[in-house]
DNA sequence: GTTGACTCTCACGTAACGGCAGGCAGGAGC
DNA sequence: GCTCCTGCCTGCCGTTACGTGAGAGTCAAC
């Protein structure tokens, strides 16, 4: 029942120098060494890792599992409650992150120009009030960045045409369809909107029925996205809006 | 327009330090110097800040962020989808990892005997295969950790005395409505299923009408849960997930 | 002319290891 | 007995994005 490092290291998944860094910051000390000096784990010290590793996933720093495994008199339920709280602040801050990014993408896909403060919007502790005019001066021209957005790419310059073209395609038949009066959740509109969410997925993100709703709502909360459709035809970022959401229903 | 170090780190809400940092590594070098070798900043430094502060939220290093603004031929959108991938991976495993600590908390609160695969299930890449079946036998006995667990807490004796007395009463409540014969979509149901949600959130974390039914949707596929209710009265366990059911539906 | 706030440049400290270098230890094969 | 290979040992530097002084010079106000 003794283990050396490597195959400690191996049934638990991490790498020696792990082994030998908790050793070092008396974390997880070998019960015994060899005569030649090796370390010897027995079956107390692999429990006592299970338990390390354990807090280790949850986001504890090692210090403090230190503190938690050997004070007896420490509540693991407390910590526990604590990580909650801190882990569903990062969550949350991680779920604003990905809106944002997914409205940037949005944004330049249809070369809306995003205002400083939306750029900065995910930040939830900038722009604190001392400077709320100033900022907008300050901030104001960003030309040369939108400029570069526009440039070379990931993609090729066919890549490009390419999206283009099926952009316009799927647009004039969405119009066509509109002005022919079929209702926003007929199928065929609904077959439209699914190809919207397809194409964004193709090209740009992963976009789930629920992103693609929240996209549906910014198009008319938003009055750029809302020009940007009208300008296409009067009426239609309601009819799209109408349009994702029906799908949305129909396919959950 | 030209400021001093001080000055842009209040109006960017960075420290001094940070601004120093980036001077140091080239990403961002104030335009020029006092003849006391004080750095200023103007406004075109200014705006590249703003950009590099835009990237770093997003989650990029420093190295990257260089390489992207000093770049004029890389592609902004291109990256923004990379990191859209990397932040929703991140949020997944952000959402496994509350949905584990939630788990394990409500086990303890009822003295629920987690396995060690449970333990470790939050890893997603532990536990390969090489050691499947030894690792029950070596992490099996977790009396030691299970013992602290009902032990000293951050809540003192009377706090534990007081939530399993409000506990025991609103155990009491349940049975005696359902025995009485309400329905579980009843008003009087739905108001104990709210109960049960503000007394997880006042004693141990914020619990959402989607976490509680997700909570009461465990209690029917565990059935260690489902013996916990049904062993304080026969068809509890039904009971009570059909009422928090109920309950959310109505107050969403 | 002195105070107090601000700035400068080193330069070490942080968390949790990764990744070397240089040197033993132990068993297999010759 | 010798060599070879693999595994183990102990340093110790590198990483990220700064924090936190130390010691010294600068600026504006009183």
């Amino acid at each position: 029942m003794a283990y050396t490092v490597g195959q400690v290291a191996r049934v638990a998944g991490v790498t020696v120098r792990t082994l030998h860094h908790y050793d070092e910051i008396g974390l997880l000390s070998p019960s015994g060494r060899t005569s030649a000096g090796y370390r010897r784990y027995d079956d107390a010290d692999l429990q006592r890792l299970q338990l390390v590793l354990y807090y280790r996933e949850l986001g504890f720093p090692l210090e403090e599992i230190t503190a938690i495994i050997d004070d007896p008199a420490a509540d693991p339920a407390a910590h526990l409650r604590r990580q909650h709280e801190l882990l569903t602040v990062r969550l949350k801050r991680l779920q604003e992150m990905v809106a944002a990014i997914e409205f940037a993408m949005e944004a330049s896909k249809m070369n809306i120009q995003l205002t400083p403060e939306e750029r900065f919007e995910v930040f939830g502790d900038f722009s604190p009030e001392e400077h709320e005019a100033e900022a907008e001066r300050r901030w104001g021209d960003t030309d040369a960045y939108r400029e570069s957005n526009r440039r070379a790419s990931r993609y090729g310059k066919e890549d490009w045409l390419r999206i283009k073209a099926e952009n316009e395609d799927w647009g004039r038949r969405i119009v066509a369809l509109m002005t022919s009066g079929a209702p926003a959740d007929s199928p065929e509109a609904m077959e439209l909107a699914e190809e919207h969410r397809q194409l964004i997925s193709r090209w740009f993100y992963e976009c789930s029925y629920e992103v693609q709703t929240g996209l549906a709502d910014m198009y008319l909360a938003d009055e750029r996205f809302t020009a940007y459709y009208e300008n296409i035809a009067a009426g239609l970022a309601g009819y799209l809006h109408e349009a994702i959401h029906a799908n949305a229903i129909s396919r959950a």
